[in-house]
DNA sequence: CTTGAAAAATGGAGGGT
DNA sequence: ACCCTCCATTTTTCAAG
């Protein structure tokens, strides 16, 4: 699949948004019938313009009510001590999100905790045992603004 | 609906995995047949336990290769600048995510850029525009590392 | 891309524990 | 209250043109 036409975009920004929506109603958004709406998803999903369908669940109707953004300096950098703290960090439920970062820390966390309590037991037990972790900083989050799940191409 | 038993919990898992899964999938995988499994998802959409469904798109096929975690000061900190803030922010497609956070800056925005050229563009002309910031800090991602989408609950 | 038809899933009625 | 077994309807999926 060499490159995408309007159509397809307006496919992927449509499904990013709701995959629930049928063949038939994506066919009468982008003014095509079922069928070739069908065949172009499915080259989508199979070229891997679509990664994966997904439900969204309320984090906060499950007592997940805190997210922290925790920056974490390794005492190290070699690449065995980096890829070591990858794998251990990958285990931890917490964890949703790891971004290896430029600057001062060597990678961002994005937690989800119950409460403080909870954090303060994923840091001190969790964290504390990850032995390659030189320091952390962690970053409240006090709202969510805005969470799109999706670049806005 | 006051609160979920397991197998209600493990269809929450299992849709924020994959939201693709039949209602006869999904029954197997909690040993119940279809009806019952049918009227839990419902009442999970219904009780906003399910907040929508959507298909992850891949930002890097989109020539969106570049993510940026942006830490932003405001100038003062009274209620009307920081909603006239969000506000703006709001409208920019490159923000994918913004956090009110606690600590030495007041928000955090996740951006996704095609390129350093792109995003040095939103820098000057799109956050440059927005009145109420004074002061931003850039941190940027080399590697993505994991990013589940949902609670590991 | 269109038409059209088979296969599968959805969504509900009615009954059982 | 919760689950099951059908069954009609809709959607998906894939031919052939």
């Amino acid at each position: 699949m060499d490159q995408l036409d309007n159509i397809d975009l307006k496919l992927l920004r449509l499904l990013g948004e709701d995959s629930r929506l049928t063949t038939k109603e994506l066919a009468a958004k982008v003014n095509l019938s079922p069928s070739p709406v069908f065949e172009r998803v499915k080259r989508l999903e199979a070229a891997g313009y679509i990664k994966k369908y997904i439900a969204l669940i309320d984090a906060e109707k499950l007592n997940y009510g805190l997210i922290i953004f925790c920056n974490i300096r390794l005492k190290q950098h070699d690449k065995s001590i980096g890829h070591q703290f990858v794998t251990d960090i990958m285990k931890l439920k917490e964890v949703v999100e790891c971004y290896n970062i430029s600057g001062d820390y060597d990678f961002l966390l994005k937690v989800y905790a119950r409460d403080m309590k909870h954090y303060q037991d994923f840091v001190f037990n969790k964290l504390g045992s990850v032995k390659s972790i030189g320091s952390t900083h962690s970053t409240f989050v006090m709202c969510e603004n805005k969470n799109t799940h999706n670049i806005n191409f």
